[in-house]
DNA sequence: TTTATTGTTTGACAACGATCCAACTATACG
DNA sequence: CGTATAGTTGGATCGTTGTCAAACAATAAA
């Protein structure tokens, strides 16, 4: 298990987190994401209507933004979303996104 | 004393607002009017580091979001947030990002 | 070792966006 | 009317980004 390139907790930048969340493909992923917990690659990308590679791009942005966790398993790669890391940075920021999004709160 | 165009509260889409918050320089007059309330383009976009048509652009993005709202009074446009519908829309977002921005909560 | 799975990279392309400058519009003031 | 003020628009430039397709890399399974 190995972890990829992540920008530490305190390098997260505010704009950089809201342009991530700004793309409609993106925050699908993060939605799916605050609902199922870690998941891999392919299932977060499952029927997202984009090419794989375009959603691998995706999990990229997402990544070097601060906003998901990547870690490496295999073959597999699981993503999940720095909830604490970013709660700490930006508090309410996310719960708030989040509620927009799915229309319910932090489980 | 005129209204500009702007999308109704309804209509307001949160990639769009978040795409909108995403950019520094319009973050700062979001701040700004978060500070000061109501102010005009030329003060809202006072020492911004930008020439003045990049600024008018930036004032454009923000009211076609649905973050700003623009009344024209005379020669000079008075801006203010929109914040009752974004908070309507999607509530806290606006507040947690001014918190993040500003340090500081709702006035 | 061959084959399948998982995901990334590279290249190409079109669209968008941030910026500046110059010209323009509209309103107010002498 | 002529001039100053407030802000927008159009053109040009340059970098970024969302997308697909094809090739690639790495790992697991047969």
């Amino acid at each position: 298990m190995r972890l990829l390139p992540h920008p530490a907790t305190e390098n997260i930048e505010l704009t950089e987190v809201l342009r991530a969340l700004s793309d409609p493909v993106r925050l699908e992923i993060v939605a799916r994401l605050a609902v199922a917990g870690e998941m891999t690659c392919t299932v977060a990308g499952d029927d997202l209507g984009v090419h794989k590679s375009t959603a691998s791009h995706h999990y990229r942005m997402l990544r070097e933004a601060g906003v998901v966790l990547t870690k490496q398993v295999g073959r597999l790669k699981y993503m999940s979303l720095r909830r604490d890391d970013l709660d700490r940075r930006f508090p309410g920021l996310l719960d708030s996104v989040l509620n927009s999004v799915l229309g319910v709160g932090r489980p």
